[in-house]
DNA sequence: GCCTCCTTTTTACATATGTTCTATATAGTT
DNA sequence: AACTATATAGAACATATGTAAAAAGGAGGC
């Protein structure tokens, strides 16, 4: 315990350094002691919480989702995008703009970047400044899907943002499932999708999107998955996927019937890119970002409050 | 005014600074920018009163009014901050800097808290650190007052803690006064409002301002009283209000005209909380506090030096 | 009164932080 | 598209802060 007379001393050296911005040297003359007392003094006073810190800003709570998402998970860097009342389409935009912006300040050194495909990465494309970086390529993750929906085709968001960056794009002229796992392995011969998805594989950065293949899910929606398939997916336990590789709770491959038909790169070749950067929005998808965590497959994660929280939770 | 992702990011630097202890070098090295970025932007953020330092002032002198206070009003708590030489609005601002520490250390256990209004409770607001504290709710004690200054009404200070807990709040869609006691009958029967004042009676901790209506009144500052209103409440022997419950000399409620318009919590309901913190500064309001101690109305007290002092020398 | 042990202060050094100036990038303008 | 104005980042330097070890002061024992 501290004696009143000390009290009072600290108080005064933290006011004069703290509040008046004096330096500790200055303080010492004043009080005629060697700077070093004062260094201790302040010491002192911070240990017996005389002097509190406090940082006091909103984006507090995020921040430190993102910190415990990233200790906790082995994460390189997480972005959480607060949700603040806001519907989820707001929501969702929000994440995308910040994914958006986390890839411009981070495309630095990049030459050759894949995206794969979805809404979430069609909005943080459309979100993306257009700023002159030549010398840069982009390579669709995977094949196109059909005639719906073409503007959030892996293809598309490719030359988007391509077109941003100022840069040039490749190509995968191939369909992202096969109609058979045979006509999957003829495709994969030819020259110009073989060339692609091998450079696909050696990108810089990965932007990826994570989806829930059974609730909202854009995959349904197009009309690429019926019930039956989704029905024979859940008795296989996937819980999620990227790019179609479905995946179950821990974040392992599952080698459904469509596995064999996909053309586009594996599980194994995302997890052995440096920086994939998962962006995600919408609680329903918080399982299936677990299990991506738990593979291993994602350096990167843009996500919201919401999923951050859940995260956090089911993994206590 | 900062973007969210500056915000966010001064946040993120000066979190691993204070409260991680981190070097600027190690941070400049994470984030990948160089060190002087990370010395300016520790800067900005203390330009922007991102990062709070408090000094928590105490002397021998202040510590034995406490006990003083405590003993004398049989008070829970009493927290004296000193005036040093202060004007008036430097000491204000000390005294809710000490009710945000105040309740922040105190607010552990509670589920539920509600809030009044006026100047002191919005600086306390603004003073209070973001902190996680999940299931807590915040309720407003009174209505709303009118289109002026906004940002001191009850609603929006239950609104303000409550992002910074990251809790819910409740609202109060009505007046603080009604146009007539008949308008008041009808809107307190509206289920809205009706169950909102039902909970704000039953909150685990209540806050507090106290006016002295006469002297530097907001009431009338706002508009909300007028030269012969205050004659009124002289003539009826009012010295102070809590939330627009006007008592007098003895803490005892005086039923003015006003009373029976007012939507808000009354005394009784008041006292039956178990801790209501009353948050005051200022000498004139002495009288004001003499008379809601007496009235028992108070649990913990924060309050400057001066008033203190008037208050043990009023009661010696 | 002198010595010893313990605490506190200071000196001198190591490290961390702040600042200036230059280089580079960005935005706006013609 | 080229230019200028403006902002921003980094390298190098100046200053401030933290710390270990030596010195000084002070209390208790003989």
């Amino acid at each position: 315990m501290l004696s009143w007379e000390e009290r009072r001393s600290l108080v005064k050296i933290a006011n004069l350094y703290y509040n008046d911005g004096w330096t500790q040297e200055q303080i010492a003359k004043k009080l005629g002691v060697s700077r070093p007392v004062i260094s201790k003094s302040l010491q002192k006073a911070r240990e017996h919480k005389i002097i509190e810190i406090f940082i006091k800003d909103e984006t507090v709570h995020t921040v430190n989702l993102e910190k415990k998402l990233e200790e906790h998970f082995g994460l390189e860097d997480a972005i959480v995008v607060p949700i603040s009342g806001q519907t989820p389409d707001v929501v969702k935009l929000s994440v995308a703009q910040a994914g958006a912006y986390y890839l411009s300040k981070n495309i630095k050194k990049a030459k050759k970047i894949g995206i794969s495909w979805g809404t979430t990465l069609e909005a943080l494309v459309q979100e993306y400044p257009y700023e002159m970086k030549k010398n840069i390529t982009i390579f669709p993750l995977e094949g196109g899907l059909g005639r719906k929906k073409v503007e959030i085709h892996s293809n598309q968001l490719a030359y988007e943002l391509a077109k941003r960056l100022g840069g040039t794009c490749s190509y995968l002229y191939a369909p992202a499932m096969a109609e058979s796992s045979e006509l999957r392995e003829r495709l994969m011969k030819m020259d110009d999708i073989n060339a692609v998805l091998q450079e696909a594989a050696t990108v810089d950065i990965a932007l990826v999107g994570l989806s829930n293949p059974y609730v909202q899910s854009t995959l349904e929606d197009i009309g690429y998955l019926n019930q039956n398939d989704l029905e024979q997916l859940r008795q296989l336990g996937v819980v999620g996927d990227m790019g179609f590789r479905f995946f179950d709770l821990n974040g392992n491959p599952v080698n459904s019937s469509f596995n064999k038909k996909v053309i586009g790169i594996s599980l194994e070749q995302l997890r052995n890119i440096k920086k994939v950067i998962g962006v995600v929005s919408g609680a329903h998808k918080a399982e299936s970002v677990l299990a991506s965590l738990k593979g291993n497959y994602i350096n990167v994660l843009v996500l919201d409050e919401q999923i951050a929280t859940e995260l956090l939770y089911a993994s206590e």
